[in-house]
DNA sequence: TGCGTGACTTGCAAATACCATA
DNA sequence: TATGGTATTTGCAAGTCACGCA
C-alpha cells in the first residue's frame, strides 16, 4: 500500500452536501473496503408488454401471430431495424439462432428463414411510440420526470459507512440483443432477462437487507466487505460478472482515483532510471529481456495499452502492446528523410484503429528485425512476453507499477507541460482554447478517437455564419465610432461607442476561438483522458493560476467526481 | 508456470436534457 | 413555443491486473 500524501489545505467545502473530508478519513489496512453498507437493491427491468393486436408480424408474406416469448425477442430485432447492425450476416445469424430457442415448436417449424421475416410493422410501431413520447404535453413529461426522480431517491443512493452515496448504475440491464464493437463474433445474440434469482446482493449483516419482489428470491445475499459492489449477476453472452457499484463522486472511487495519480507521480520520480534500464536491456543477451525492453519502450513512448491475450473467437480481434502480431508492424530502414521507421497499424481496444509511424533508435530497430525473423504474419511479435511477465518485472522496478501507470503518467505530464507551454495571459476564451489544446495533445497520444459528429459540417457552417455576422456588426459599429469622432459628439457618447466596439471585438474573438477548437476536435475525444488519465489537480491549479472559472473546465458531474482534487490543489501544485 | 476468474477501470456511442433562436 | 443543435448523462462493452488453483 503506497503511503498517502498529506493534504495541503484544510478549507471547508461549503457547497457540497455530504462530502466533507471523506478522503481524509482513516482507511483500514486489512483490505476491507467498508464496515457498513445498506442499500435497496437493484431496479429490475420492466416486464415485457405484448404488442397491441394491430401490430402484425409477417412470415413469407403471411400473417403470423407469435407467442409472447418469441414476440419479445422479435421486438428487439425490430427496434434495431434501422441500424446497420441488422444487415450484418453475423448479427442476423446469431440473432436467428437465439430467437429460435424462444419459439414454440410450431413457430420453429413455420419460421425457417430469417430473410422471410417481415418486422416492419413492429418497427413502425416503435417509431410511432417514440414520436408520441416526444409529442407529450409538458405535464405528462413532468410526471415522468418526477417518477424518475422518485426512483432515483429510493434506489439511487446507499449508505456506506457514514456517508450517503450516489450509486452509479442501479438499474439491471434490460434484455436485448448484444451489440459488440467491431467485428464481434457474438453480435446479435440474445442477452437474456435477469431475474431476482440471478442476482447476488452484497451488504452488511447489520443493515436492512434489500427485499426481492413479491414471490421471488435473490440468488444469494452475502456480506463481503473486501469488495465494493452492491449487486452482481452473471451475464450470458461472455459469462462474465456485471456489477452495481458506486458513482465516481463517492469516497471509495475518489480515493482510488487519488491513489492512482499518486502512483503515477511516484513513477515520475523514477522514470528516468527505468528508461535507462530498458535502454540497457535492449542489448541483453537474453531474447526475453530484449523483448520486454522493447515492449516497455513502446508502452512508454507511444502510450500503448498492456495488451492481454484474449480467447480466440470469443471477442473481436484486437490487440495491445504485448499481443502485437507480426502483421501489425512494418519496418522501414529509410522512409523519406528518416531512418529506422516503424509503422504501426492495428485495432486496439473497442476496435479503434491505431496507426502511427515512428522513427526509433537503431538498436530498437535491429531488435525488431530479429523478433520478426522466421515468423508468419499471424505470429506474436513478442513471443517471449505477456502482460503478466511484464507487470511482474515492473512491480520489481517500483512498488505498484504496472503497464497502465505509464499511460496515466505520460498523459498527466503531457498536460502539465502543454499547459505551461501554451497558456498565455490573454482573454478567458483564449486560455480555454489553450487548455483544450493541451487536453487534445493527450487525447492524441492516447489515441482517443471519435466518429466525427453527423452534424459536424453543418455545425461549422453555423458558427461561420455567426462569425460573419459579428464581423459585419463590428465594422458597422466601428464606422459609427469614426463618424461620432468627426462630428465632435459628446465625449460620453464616444466612450460608450468605444466600449461597444470593444465588446463586439471580444465576442468575435470568442467565436473564432470556438470555431478553431471545434475544427481541431473533429475526430478527437477529450472525455476519456479528462476523466481517466489527467490528474485533476493539474487542472485545478491551472484554473487558479490563470483565474479561469472552474466550471469552464469541469462541468457539474466532473466537479463532483474531482471534489477531492478541487479541495486539495493550490495554484502551485506540481504533478 | 499457466490459466481461469473476479473486481475494477476505461471507452465510445446513443439517449436525453437543456438552451438559444426563429 | 416549437425546433434544432449542443452539452451532458447513461449504457454497457471491453479493457487491465491480481489472485487462487492445479
Amino acid at each position: 500500500m503506497p503511503v498517502e500524501p498529506i493534504r495541503k489545505t484544510n478549507r471547508l467545502e461549503t457547497n457540497t452536501k455530504t462530502l466533507t473530508f471523506m478522503w481524509e478519513e482513516e482507511r483500514s489496512t486489512d483490505g476491507s473496503k467498508w464496515k457498513f453498507l445498506e442499500h435497496k437493491g437493484p431496479v429490475l427491468a420492466p416486464p415485457y408488454e405484448p404488442l397491441p393486436g394491430h401490430v402484425r408480424f409477417f412470415y413469407d408474406g403471411k400473417l403470423l401471430r407469435l407467442s409472447a416469448p418469441a414476440e419479445e425477442v422479435a421486438t428487439f430485432f425490430a427496434k434495431m431495424l434501422d441500424h446497420e447492425y441488422t444487415t450484418k450476416e453475423m448479427f442476423r445469424k446469431n440473432f436467428y439462432k437465439d430467437w429460435r430457442k424462444e419459439m414454440t415448436s410450431e413457430e420453429k417449424s413455420k419460421i425457417t428463414d430469417i430473410n422471410k421475416c417481415n418486422f416492419t410493422e413492429m418497427s413502425e410501431y416503435f417509431k410511432a411510440q417514440s414520436e408520441a413520447r416526444k409529442q407529450m404535453s409538458k405535464d405528462e413529461k413532468l410526471k415522468i420526470k418526477e417518477e424518475n426522480e422518485r426512483i432515483l431517491q429510493e434506489y439511487g443512493f446507499c449508505v456506506m459507512d457514514n456517508h450517503k452515496e450516489r450509486i452509479g448504475n442501479f438499474r439491471i440491464e434490460p434484455p436485448g440483443l448484444f451489440r459488440g464493437r467491431g467485428d464481434h463474433p457474438k453480435m446479435g445474440m440474445l442477452k437474456r432477462r435477469i431475474r431476482p434469482e440471478d442476482i447476488i446482493i452484497n451488504c452488511s449483516k447489520d443493515s436492512k437487507h434489500p427485499k426481492p419482489p413479491q414471490g421471488t428470491r435473490w440468488k444469494e445475499v452475502r456480506h463481503d466487505n473486501k469488495v465494493t459492489w452492491l449487486v452482481s449477476w452473471t451475464e450470458n453472452i461472455q459469462g462474465s460478472i456485471k456489477y452495481i457499484m458506486l458513482n465516481p463522486s463517492s469516497r471509495i472511487k475518489g480515493e482510488k482515483d487519488w491513489q492512482k495519480y499518486e502512483t503515477a507521480r511516484r513513477l515520475k520520480k523514477c522514470v528516468e532510471r527505468l528508461r535507462a534500464q530498458y535502454r540497457e536491456d535492449w542489448k541483453s543477451k537474453e531474447m526475453r529481456v530484449r523483448q520486454r525492453a522493447v515492449a516497455l519502450y513502446f508502452i512508454d513512448k507511444l502510450a500503448l495499452r498492456a495488451g492481454n491475450e484474449k480467447e480466440e473467437g470469443e471477442t473481436a480481434d484486437t490487440v495491445g502492446c504485448c499481443s502485437l502480431r507480426v502483421e501489425h508492424i512494418k519496418l522501414y530502414p529509410k522512409m523519406d528523410d528518416q531512418e529506422y521507421v516503424v509503422e504501426f497499424d492495428f485495432l486496439g481496444k473497442d476496435s479503434i484503429r491505431y496507426y502511427n509511424k515512428m522513427p526509433v533508435e537503431k538498436r530498437v530497430f535491429k531488435n525488431l528485425q530479429l523478433f520478426l525473423e522466421n515468423k508468419q504474419p499471424e505470429d506474436d511479435l513478442f513471443d517471449r512476453l505477456n502482460t503478466s511477465i511484464l507487470n511482474k518485472h515492473l512491480q520489481e522496478l517500483m512498488d505498484g507499477l504496472t503497464a497502465k501507470v505509464f499511460r496515466t503518467y505520460n498523459a498527466s505530464i503531457t498536460l502539465q507541460q502543454q499547459l505551461k507551454e501554451l497558456t498565455t495571459d490573454e482573454s478567458i476564451p483564449a486560455k480555454i482554447l489553450s487548455y483544450n489544446r493541451a487536453n487534445r495533445a493527450v487525447a492524441i497520444l492516447c489515441n482517443h478517437q471519435r466518429a466525427a459528429p453527423k452534424t459536424f459540417e453543418k455545425s461549422m457552417q453555423n458558427l461561420q455564419t455567426k462569425i460573419d455576422e459579428k464581423q459585419k456588426q463590428l465594422s458597422a459599429t466601428r464606422k459609427q465610432l469614426k463618424g461620432a469622432k468627426t462630428e465632435h459628439k459628446a465625449s460620453h457618447d464616444d466612450r460608450s461607442k468605444k466600449k461597444a466596439v470593444q465588446r463586439i471585438e471580444e465576442q468575435l474573438m470568442k467565436l473564432q476561438m470556438q470555431a478553431t477548437d471545434r475544427e481541431e476536435n473533429k475526430q478527437i475525444a477529450l472525455g476519456t483522458s479528462k476523466l481517466n488519465y489527467l490528474d485533476p489537480r493539474i487542472s485545478v491549479a491551472w484554473v487558479k493560476k490563470w483565474d479561469v472559472p472552474m466550471e469552464k473546465i469541469y462541468n457539474k458531474t466532473q466537479r463532483e467526481k474531482f471534489a477531492w482534487a478541487i479541495d486539495m490543489a493550490e495554484e502551485d501544485y506540481e504533478f
